[in-house]
DNA sequence: AGCAACCGGAGGTGGGTGCTCAACTTATCC
DNA sequence: GGATAAGTTGAGCACCCACCTCCGGTTGCT
């Protein structure tokens, strides 16, 4: 019943400044380049052989897994907060802006909020804490008569995969631009008479097929 | 001064019935894989040998001006057709509509749209023809009050990046659902007073060095 | 029949990725 | 100040994919 990582003898003193090395530079190249970046790349980075990262991360997934918990928890943190909101469409709006802005500083957060290859476990830890928050901001909203009642809250991950898409692309010329488009939607889902139909809403399903094809693995794929 | 496709002598009548497979095949490989898809993919649909290709079309560009030519100037068409709209704001949506059905049903046509290398001369002669009508659309729309203000012509082309990109990856499980998104857009293009800012708006390079960094071989690149 | 035109597709070329391992270096402990 | 385990390194291997060439064999045309 001994558990693994507390038996484990402290790391050598240059390991362990190499392996926060290795983390440091992981976020770095991963908020750039996505999940797609290579672990050489990283390497590079850190000022370290190749081997030194496979010894220290097994896989890829570990390394992100350790690179960007905590601004998955920050995710988190961000959708409870909305709930404290005086309004639900406040809340729903300034959820949408913070995800934004935080997925598009950083691409390797985006695929992975996304789903791209996290461990599962993690990855459904952290769905199953934001979707409740955000379902109840919607539902709020809706009652307040502010948010168009055709939405659901599987358009939220739609929506934010759009407005990052345009934010990865544009970064280098207008890193702001992606606002633009994002307020546009948000003025979208306003409740108003003018609006058109949406038609058939996305299930949980759908939204996570979306995902997957979306995510740069599959694209190589095929 | 003998114009060189003039004098040429016609193809042998196997060499011919060959080169309108391929055609045939390129335009169902293109639209189903964008311009990402191998000529080695359009000989296998076409059932003919890769040399076959590259002997009749030198380039992959050469090949998708000749499959694509008949979509780029059915855009322009519906660019001109939609000035005989009753409003402004009914012929710009109806541009949009038309625009993404196409484009959603023709990744090829869509990666060609964005500009993604096709001869430059054809390209530009496309473009220089369908801004015009669209930018006329946006100022009658906008002084008959019902487009939003802030809105210019260059917003339209970002406006179709993100929809078709939903519409490609959510093509195989829900081809109408980019339609959702789209609307969504089109409601927040409406001129409101709860509409909230937008901020400084795309110039015409900025939209260049966007679509340039989404197409599929910029993204290989890096 | 004879010959130019045409066809096919194996394979050369060039690029990129994920990962290993044997030779070397360094921290730590007595 | 050794002895030793722990750590490091990066060339190199195996693999995959895309573009394109080349030439022995085939076919249509006159």
């Amino acid at each position: 019943m001994t558990d693994a990582t507390r038996t484990a003898r402290p790391l050598r003193r240059d390991a362990e400044r190499n392996r926060q090395r290795i983390i440091e530079a992981a976020r770095e190249v991963f908020a750039a380049r996505g999940v797609a970046a290579t672990l050489d790349d990283v390497a590079r980075q850190a000022g370290v052989g190749i081997g030194t990262v496979y010894r220290r991360f097994p896989t890829k997934e570990a390394l992100l897994e350790v690179a960007l918990e905590e601004k998955l928890r920050e995710q988190v943190r961000v959708a409870e907060a909305a709930l404290e909101a005086p309004t639900g469409w406040d809340g729903l709006t300034m959820f949408l802006r913070a995800a934004v802005r935080m997925q598009a500083a950083d691409r390797g957060l985006r695929d992975l909020a996304l789903g791209a290859e996290l461990s599962l476990t993690l990855y459904d830890r952290i769905r199953e804490r934001v979707e409740p928050p955000i379902t109840a901001l919607v539902e709020r909203a809706q009652s307040e008569k502010s948010l168009r009642p055709d939405i659901t809250v599987h358009d939220v991950p739609l929506l934010l995969m759009m407005v990052t898409e345009i934010a990865h692309h544009s970064h280098q010329v207008r890193p702001d631009l992606h606002d633009r488009y994002l307020q546009l939607l948000i003025d979208g889902l306003r409740r108003s008479e003018s609006a058109g139909a949406l038609g058939r809403p996305p299930s949980s399903d759908d939204v996570d097929a979306v995902a997957k094809a979306w995510l740069p693995s599959a694209a190589a794929r095929r």
